[in-house]
RNA sequence: GCCGGAAUGGCGGAAUGGUAGACGCAAUCGACUCAAAAUCGAUCGGAGGUGACUCCAUGAGAGUUCAAGUCUCUCUUCCGGCACCA
């Protein structure tokens, strides 16, 4: 007697097990790519590292999706939710690095944990269709677009000052730099000058922010992007040197402030700087001052907001609109990269400048302002656009990464290897410890190699990409990620693309939401994609903290391993709980509550439990009122209050003396996106023969929610005295009625003149008296 | 400093301008048990009252409205992003 009760009690462990590999054998989740009658919907989540341990946030990032794209699979959509790895890059470099082990070997092996960490979430990730960016079949392609880039001039070699992490050993991307320190590692970043490839991001800044009006985004990642890209127009105005032919060109967006200028200011690297040397008579004091600048970091820089500068003596320029003089100051405040690196000095107007002119003793002058346009004109200035953002930088001096798809000819000109030798091949035959030089370029194979195909003296590339490269299309491969004759059959990306929703981190939104943007721009711009943009809705998620309010880390001892949970309660629970503590979509971070987690396994069990009551029941309108509200509520990725609806049907039903065997499969069905193993098991113990998850939504009754009966409130001036209880759709002169009838409120209206009531039906009466 | 959010019980949170605190957690009491766990039942914003009830309450202050957590303005605090961008 015992025993069998026993066997029939929730047993995850066997159950998701046993589901898990049925799915599997049945392919239940294989995707096509057209299905008759369905439309197509795709669903994308951001790719992981594999790192080999699977935590939190990977549940929340990947499992809680998951129950929209059930949802949505359910409601008849032919629903594509891929997984795939972004897996170069110096995550899976450094743990290599640390367990002297080979970057290659090791990444496969934890991608190889990851995927069955992975499908202990019971997701319907569709395996055949992975995507692995280390993978020569996958980089063959990015070199491929490169290559596209290179030949319509979108990739250019520059010399430029980049961000150094000498930790890393690494080149770092502005967005990778935070606080002046390396987004990794922390280690202050220093500048250093250095030759690399660039992408002309900066060609598409116009188009990256005005598209974003046609996006179903956040309005804040939009606002952020702009931000960052940082579009201003103003005038370039030349000031004269005087008893020069030159001059120096200044960009400002307050040419109407020109008369109430008292200096120009040059950024210490600005080239003029060195030209005007000759005529210079305080010259050691420039070299100086400019050799200062340099050895200061850009955390310096940042952090000490005094202004500093060197006056050039001996020469002066001429203010083009009254002709007056004024001195020439170099200054670190005036960036070298942005405008036209030199400034007209308007301390009346400017607070930099009036703080710069307060420490070096400059005249501070009141002048009227003057018409905009006026002085362009008068000044033959031009109108000009400036913006913040810069070209992208994509080299690193790494080993684990896509390498670079050029060689050098004897003249050192550079060449992209032609497509019919990709992919160009990552050596092997290299120690890749980093010490500031690339790894590459101590591999004997990769000269050998360029020298067999291109002749005598010509040599590789020795550079790899930065990671956002690869990440940049990733979600065209998924579409076809065996194709070997194109990145993608034209198609297959015509029945997915664009992407329906992308949901991701909040971490995303100045990098690889803005790169790949950019690179999907490119791809238009070149006849090889549809879409100018590739994500119609972006939802951003917030973070799972540890039970004590903090970010999780190991240090703080308040990492919840997942693997744990998941074996003592299930992964049908650990969905779930994450479903269910707060609504998705915002970035608001939540704590893990280990008691909060046993509550919903408890809700399952009692789903469980049920199941013995099915007998001759009444139907519910409560039942339609759940459906209504779990359908709406995914739709806006509110699943917390879509689970709490369900709490409230199954605390109805146990009140009940009995539940009708439909009625509770309806509930199965709305649960099963949420706890896909124990609504499978309890679906085919009703004697279901096909999955739940192949089985249409329910649809509510419209009808039975009208004619319930429903309590509301009445009030008199305002304040709460009463309630009547009445139909739905009752006539507001029944309702009005009724509500004047309450005892109570008769007397709390005796002697009184009842000015108005205000009926609104199914919400309130309010009395209005004096 | 600028931009974007947010602020509701002990906690996570819920509320098309319409009964504030759904749902869950924790807590307290009770049932079951030799006992504990589990489970089940009850209570659960504050103050007052034996009680039916009354008053107060959604960061602070004003305003609009028959009615404000929700709309408007001012302020405070917190979170995220950017920051010498001319």
């Amino acid at each position: 007697m015992k025993k069998s009760l026993d066997m029939e009690s929730y047993n995850h462990e066997d159950i998701e097990k046993k589901w898990q590999a049925q799915w599997q054998a049945d392919g239940i989740y294989t995707v096509k790519d057209n299905v008759p009658g369905k439309e197509n919907f795709y669903e994308l989540v951001e790719f992981t590292y594999p790192s080999g341990n699977l935590h939190t946030g990977h549940w929340y990032a990947f499992a809680v999706p998951d129950i929209h794209a059930r949802a949505k699979r359910m409601q008849g959509y032919n629903v594509l939710y891929p997984m795939g790895f972004d897996a170069f890059g110096l995550p899976a470099e450094n743990a290599a690095i640390k367990l002297g082990a080979d970057p290659k070997t090791w990444t496969y092996e934890q991608m190889e944990k990851m995927r069955v960490q992975l499908r202990s979430m019971g997701a319907m990730f569709d395996w055949s269709r992975e995507v692995v960016t280390c993978d020569p079949e996958y980089y063959r392609w990015t070199q491929w677009m490169f290559n596209q880039f290179f030949a319509h001039d979108l990739v250019y070699r520059a010399i430029t000052m980049v961000n150094w992490c000498p930790k890393d050993q690494t080149i770092l991307a502005n967005e990778q730099v935070v606080d002046g320190c390396c987004e990794r590692c922390g280690t202050p970043v220093i500048q250093r000058e250095q030759p690399q490839w660039m992408l002309r991001i900066t060609k598409y800044a116009d188009r990256l922010i005005d598209d974003l009006d046609n996006l179903d985004w956040p309005h804040a990642i939009k606002e952020a992007q702009k931000h960052w890209i940082g579009r201003s127009v103003g005038a370039e105005i030349s000031f004269r040197i005087a008893d020069h032919l030159q001059g120096i060109s200044v960009f400002t967006t307050r040419a109407d402030t020109i008369q109430g200028v008292t200096f120009v200011a040059l950024a210490p690297e600005h080239p003029l700087v060195g030209e005007l040397l000759p005529e210079i008579t305080n010259v050691s004091a420039v070299s100086h001052y400019i050799e200062t600048t340099k050895t200061k970091s850009e955390l310096d820089r940042q952090q000490s907001k005094e202004k500093t500068g060197v006056r050039l003596e001996g020469v002066v320029a001429v203010n083009p609109m009254n002709n007056e003089e004024v001195p020439i100051w170099i200054a670190d405040y005036v960036l070298a990269g942005y405008g036209t690196g030199a400034v007209m000095g308007v301390p009346m107007h400017d607070e930099r400048d009036r703080a710069f002119a307060q420490a070096m003793g400059i005249a501070i002058i009141d002048q009227p302002l003057l018409d905009r346009d006026h002085v362009v004109k008068q000044v033959r200035g031009k109108i000009v656009k400036t913006y913040r953002l810069r070209d992208w930088g994509i080299s690193r001096q790494r080993y684990w990464g896509t390498p670079i798809p050029i060689v050098y000819d004897l003249d050192g000109n550079a060449h992209p290897v032609p497509d019919e030798h990709l992919p160009w091949l990552l050596p092997t035959d290299v120690d890749h410890t980093p010490d500031g030089t690339a790894p590459l370029a101590r591999s004997k194979e990769l000269f050998e190699r360029t020298e067999k195909i291109f002749g005598a003296g010509w040599k590789p590339e020795v550079e790899t990409m930065d990671t956002f490269v690869d990440s940049s299309w990733y979600f065209y491969r998924y579409l076809d990620n065996h194709n070997g004759s194109a990145f993608a059959a034209k198609e297959k990306m015509d029945a997915w693309m664009p992407i329906d929703l992308y949901l991701g981190g909040a971490e995303h939104t100045t990098m690889h939401l803005l790169y790949s943007r950019f690179w999907n721009k490119a791809l238009f711009d070149l006849g090889l994609v549809k879409e100018s943009e590739p994500y119609k809705q972006r939802v951003n998620r917030g973070l799972i903290l540890g039970p004590d309010g903090n970010k999780m880390s190991k240090s703080k001892g308040n990492v919840v391993n997942p693997d744990e949970i998941v074996g003592r309660l299930g992964a049908d629970t650990v969905r779930m709980y994450l479903a269910f503590m707060g609504p998705y979509g915002t970035t608001a971070n939540y704590p893990w509550d280990p008691n909060g987690v046993v509550g919903v396994r408890r809700f399952l069990e009692r789903v469980w439990k049920l199941k013995q009551k099915i007998g001759k029941g009444a139907i519910t309108a409560q039942l339609h009122k759940t459906i209504k509200k779990v359908t709406e509520d995914i739709a806006e990725y509110k699943f917390n209050t879509a689970v709490a609806s369900m709490m409230t049907l199954v605390n109805e039903w146990e009140r009940a003396p009995a539940i009708l065997e439909g009625e509770y499969k309806t509930l199965l069905q709305l649960l099963a996106p949420f706890a896909p193993h124990i609504t499978e098991a309890l679906w085919q113990l009703c004697g279901e023969t096909t999955s739940v998850h192949c089985s249409p939504w329910p649809l509510y009754n419209a009808a039975l929610l009208v004619n319930e009966d429903r309590t509301i409130g009445v009030q008199i001036n305002g304040k709460l005295r009463g309630e009547v209880t009445v139909a739905v759709s009752a006539p507001t002169e029944e309702i009005q009625k009724a509500a004047l009838a309450l005892p109570r409120i008769k007397e709390f209206l005796d002697g009184k003149t009842v000015k108005n009531v205000i009926v609104v039906p199914g919400r309130i009466v309010n009395i209005v008296c004096e």
